[in-house]
DNA sequence: GCAAATTAATGATTTATTCAAG
DNA sequence: CTTGAATAAATCATTAATTTGC
């Protein structure tokens, strides 16, 4: 079945006549017909640019069969080359966690930034990794204290004070949120872009290639 | 329906005693302590180089920075330069929700990346825009296909089959999710990087001054 | 008719869960 | 088991439509 996606999706090329597809598939925003200018691109919008047939020599042919991911060996433990994950050192876990209990939880891209480019001296790393790094912990810290105060509350000594917060969802329930002294929910400050060249270039492009083929159209996956 | 949301929070904020339960408060919304955050930590690693005293105007390298969305007097509807978020055209939204038909559910990075180049040409968007979309939509659709079963459930009048898949959560809850042709969690196959720059040279940094400075350290931001 | 006040949509973020490498 | 990585759910926040009072 894998198979048949790119076909399904040209087919959803007729698009390319009508003025702009409306009507066929319902868009159904009930309230606003942002209608402004109809009159301009009956660009056809070339998908064809974005098949790519090139586009590498994709598994998608023999479909999910095995999905086995494979040989890729390469048995470098290696920082990044092919896949394998972030592996913090002590320095840059030691820097992250002083951050941390400095009160930092939710670094703006500006932020990250200038973390990464100094943790980065102490090894490999990208912002990605330090995003993460903040986003679990902190999460972590969370349920290690829920864990806690539920232990403690069956031996009530030490009542452990944490805060926490209850609140109404929209839906009515109610649900308890660790109170930070960082809130949730800030401004608009971080910003990210795709970097999907950085890993395609990377390097030797054929042992990993088997990396996920990057279908334009990954209808069933079959993951999970 | 009464949609007073924005109203009736604000209480509660007992919390700092109890270890928990606290029932009585309804969605609090702590709206900044705003406690003097004298932490500022006596840093050892050099976080000195963090600050970056002239943190403004940044524009890097204005390497690539293929953006230019300055001038562009297209004489359009373009989006406010500034800090305004994206506003898809027609166009756009046409092809995304095509290719949303089509089948595609998360792009990795590559496609995004296309996909963003392609909707360029009718309006200005990054990758990100792309990717949110992707993930609303989604989320939307099956929400909104959620809220149409259950009311079918009412009036069991056209069946409306729709399937979704139970399964069982480490907690031992019974999640109900969506079946999607895009299963979730796939592989490693998107990459994001922060890209904090783009924002701060944003032209005039004067009229909305209170965009949220940029600290390195938020211990009570206040923000929310 | 028109502009302020409401409301419905939906873009952008953050938190909660889950998966899986080591 | 620990934890980096990734996705889904919840929710905040802004804008386009719609409604309302003149």
């Amino acid at each position: 079945m894998g198979s048949m996606k790119v076909h399904q999706f040209t087919r959803g090329l007729i698009w390319e006549h009508e003025p702009f597809l409306t009507l066929g598939c319902k868009r159904l925003r009930p309230l606003a017909p942002k209608l402004p200018n109809t009159k301009t691109i009956t660009t056809p919008f070339d998908l064809k640019s974005f098949i790519r047939p090139e586009s590498g020599p994709r598994k998608p042919v023999s479909s999910d069969d095995t999905k086995k991911d494979p040989p890729s060996p390469q048995g470098q433990i290696e920082t990044h080359p092919g896949g394998t994950r972030w592996n913090p050192t002590q320095e840059q876990i030691g820097i992250l966690e002083m951050l941390y209990k400095g009160g930092m939880r939710t670094p703006n891209a500006q932020q990250i930034e200038q973390i990464t480019v100094q943790l980065g001296k102490y090894g490999k790393i990208e912002g990605k990794n330090v995003f993460y790094w903040f986003q679990n912990h902190k999460a972590r810290e969370r349920q290690k204290q829920k864990r806690s105060s539920l232990a403690s509350s069956h031996s009530p000594r030490t009542p452990t004070i944490h805060s926490v917060v209850t609140l109404e969802t929209t839906r009515g329930e109610v649900v308890e949120r660790d109170h930070e002294e960082d809130s949730p929910y800030k401004k608009k400050c971080r910003r990210w872009v795709f970097d999907c060249l950085e890993e395609q270039n990377m390097s030797s492009p054929c042992e990993q290639e088997e990396h996920r083929t990057l279908e334009l159209f990954p209808l069933h996956p079959e993951g999970r």
